[in-house]
DNA sequence: ATAACTTTGTTAATTATTTCACAAAATATA
DNA sequence: TATATTTTGTGAAATAATTAACAAAGTTAT
């Protein structure tokens, strides 16, 4: 539950409303010009009354006796999700994990993109890595203010994570994806995600001894 | 909720048991013996209710007036997860992100290991990233067979997901983790976990904008 | 133009999950 | 030994999230 009302998303609506974006764009790419509920149900493992229950809490984007035009419906999720403006983020260790991040990113995508990488080892800093300077830890926070970012992502072994953490929240960071295997500690008004391989695979684990 | 007990724990609890094993393994290694419920809570960011309640589900681990012993708790954790035995894991697509899996395994985590990596490119196959052997995609349904495999990683391009998990299922692959950005079509009775990093970005980006 | 379909948006009902509240058990103190 | 303190384990209550049901709106066929 998100706002106050009595009515209100869930966390997971939010999660739901990026798949949905995600998938619309592809059916655009694809050609598709109208979906109903009842087929992106098929699509995503959604089903129908979520999805149209998840778009309700937002506004009425869909035609009655025919679906949803995927050119309108993606230009809505954008709105929706903040992604009708660029957002600029930060990564801190540039190592095996963060290497592959940014050499992944894809320039197509132009809202969400990694746009200052920082690490502590002389042997990266003033590399580039797919076109991004890689920065000495040190001038973090003068970037960080700088350029005004806002999200940092965190791939630094564990037991650099929380400091690294201390230093963006310091910095004015508000919201993290922590790839490292460890609870982070930040003030209430920060955002964290969390993204753990290996929980992730022992939940896996717990379902196949069923 | 995952039996049919009226009082029945939630996926959720089954994540956060991943949580407090890897915190719980950590704690051992920092020296400590005994936690309550509440200096976990405060450490995880879990009430005190949540963790004691996520526990009693599968027995009664805690010593009432004193907390929980760590030793112990890791070693009933392991055995609620399953992690009591070993669990080879697959990867397919043994690019950027997958090298990265393959380069960070900690071997001392003994229970769950990629101990088989395919790929379909001439330049990878028969080539050993950090002691894993790349097979040769072709050979999948072979090999996975032979080991006894169960589960598998799938980190290859968007377009060829799909048909990646195709062949995991038909090889008796049981579950799935999903890097590629898309939903997966797989039958009832497989589970599939999708770690997506640009959903998860965007999530961060809707609270950003409250 | 009307009737038969299709599909959305939304309220109400149901189901699931978390939090509360407190008895029971263990320990520490006097 | 008795009393105060701590902390667990757990039903009951509260809160949250999903699903069901259906009216409203749009489309297609006759
Ligand atoms: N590689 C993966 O696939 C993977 C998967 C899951 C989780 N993780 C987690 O992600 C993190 C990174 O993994 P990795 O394999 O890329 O490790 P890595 O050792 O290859 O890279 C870590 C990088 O962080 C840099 N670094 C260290 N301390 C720093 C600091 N204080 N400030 C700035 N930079 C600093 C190092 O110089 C290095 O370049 C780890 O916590 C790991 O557990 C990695
Ligand atoms: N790199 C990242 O950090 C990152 C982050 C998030 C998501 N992802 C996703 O993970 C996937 C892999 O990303 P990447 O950057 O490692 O890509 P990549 O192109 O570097 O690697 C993909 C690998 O898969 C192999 N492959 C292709 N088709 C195959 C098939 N049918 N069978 C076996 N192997 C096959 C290729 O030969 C290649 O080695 C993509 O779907 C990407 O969107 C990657």
């Amino acid at each position: 539950m998100i706002c106050t009302d009595k009515n209100c998303f869930s966390p997971e609506t939010v999660r739901r409303l990026a798949v949905y974006l995600q998938n619309f764009e592809r059916l655009i790419k694809n050609g598709v010009d109208v979906v109903s509920s009842g087929q992106i149900s098929k699509l995503l493992n959604v089903s129908p009354e979520q999805f149209r229950k998840d778009l309700s809490y937002f506004g009425e984007f869909g035609k009655r006796g025919v679906g949803y035009q995927t050119e309108s419906l993606v230009y809505e999720l954008k709105k929706i999700l903040g992604l009708n403006q660029a957002w600029q983020v930060a990564l801190v260790g540039v190592g095996r994990l963060g290497c592959a991040l940014l050499n992944s990113q894809d320039f197509s995508e132009l809202n969400v993109r990694i746009t200052a990488a920082f690490d502590s080892d002389k042997k990266n800093i003033d590399k580039t890595v797919n076109g991004i300077h890689i920065h000495d830890i040190i001038n973090f926070k003068k970037i960080i203010k700088q350029k005004k970012i806002r999200i940092c992502v965190i791939s630094v072994p564990l037991d650099h994570a929380q400091a690294v953490t201390d230093l963006a929240v310091e910095s004015g960071i508000e919201a993290i994806l922590n790839f490292a295997p460890v609870i982070l500690n930040v003030p209430e008004n920060i955002h964290v995600s969390n993204m753990d391989i290996y929980c992730e695979l022992e939940r896996l684990i717990f379902f196949l001894n069923k």
